[in-house]
DNA sequence: GAAGAATATGAACAATGTTCACATAGCGCA
DNA sequence: TGCGCTATGTGAACATTGTTCATATTCTTC
């Protein structure tokens, strides 16, 4: 479907037509099936043509990658106005972010893959990661505090509310959680819990159960 | 160095120093330089060869990563007699859990790599990957719980233990927080820091700083 | 010592990432 | 308009990879 208008030896969109080619073989069928090879064929392109668009194939996941985290920044922000500090804003991050993983779980894997995609060498994926990564330590610090100060992200607050989301889309994506992937209702109250034990920590549960 | 002993036709362990060889590219060069031939050509043996031992190159992995597990768990099982349900028993296990992630960081990510190694395909990672999972349940409930209810892992507060460490792991791996890999001090005090976060919640320095 | 299982080899195949020489289209400027 | 420069495309080629297959060697067992 996607080489429709190959009316022109050049066609003007190629290159943001690998991304999205890219992106959807990935979804539909994992990273293992995502060549460069294959996109090219999707797009109705030489293989050597994706040259003139990425430096390589890994250039190519990465775009694929930054793209990810542009969409969960943009969830991040529409969660979050930046005043209210409050725990309900953790809450319904929290069912957010565990939301965008499980209804892409490819593309949430690469995204955390430095052995695919590397951070280093690619720009404009550090730059989509970094302003993904800002909101719990805005969260915590007040809005822009992560923009003004960078090594505010290492907050050990700020830091245990992502790794504890993190930690649990991992669960959920790799089957480790017997929950059904679709049942939004379940994951949202799954979300909550976890999120809802880093709040309140495990000292009282604790001392009460056997 | 690992084609030592290549006198006879027939030599044995193969099996094994495949194993090793692989773990060993694995952790010096990582997963990209992982091919199987180039673990052949390690162990000094034809590529063909490692057909008899594993099924396709995705069991040399597996094998690599069911062997990480049980290192994982043998950690675990130091750190925890059985016992002795208290704080301090969480606080040793994550700086002990900390350190093996930091310390391979390529066979860590291997293990949580499921595209790449597939629990349900592999019983011998499924049975590996299960033990190292069960401590913090065991933690939890009581010694051998795990064993005896396997839905016990998916308690909240077991989910939320593992999920902080490894979601702290990841960043450390990943090279998102700024610590030296090889300064294991600083990295006790980042894991006692997190756990601690966890088991005190949230809510009290929430409302404490402005 | 011979039979059969286990384990090794080398040749072959398709697929992949990448490079290179070359072809074509779009664009600015005389 | 036409000319050339640059961007973008093509196809052929190469090394490397995972995998299979026919074949050879060794080990084990009787």
């Amino acid at each position: 479907m996607q080489q429709a208008n190959r009316k022109t030896y050049h066609r003007g969109n190629v290159r943001d037509d690998l991304v999205i080619a890219a992106r959807d073989v990935l979804h539909n069928e994992g990273l293992a099936a995502l060549s460069l090879r294959r996109v090219a064929r999707e797009v109705g392109v030489a293989p050597s043509a994706v040259y003139n668009h990425f430096r390589n194939r890994e250039a190519l996941l990465a775009a694929v990658a930054a793209d990810g985290y542009r969409q969960l920044s943009r969830l991040e922000r529409d969660s979050y106005d930046g005043t209210q500090r409050s725990p309900e804003v953790l809450l319904t991050l929290s069912r957010r972010y565990l939301r965008f993983a499980s209804e892409n779980p490819s593309l949430y894997r690469l995204m955390f893959s430095p052995e695919v995609v590397d951070y280093r060498t690619d720009p404009e994926l550090a730059e989509a990661g970094e302003s993904s990564f800002g909101l719990s330590v805005d969260w915590w610090y007040g809005q822009g505090a992560y923009a003004a100060t960078p090594r505010a992200r290492e907050h050990p607050l700020a830091l245990s509310v992502w790794a504890i989301m993190h930690g649990l889309a991992m669960q959920v994506i790799d089957g480790l959680v017997s929950i059904n992937r679709n049942d939004s209702a379940a994951l949202d109250r799954l979300a909550e819990q976890t999120m809802q034990t880093l709040i309140q920590g495990l000292e009282e549960p604790l001392s009460k159960k056997p």
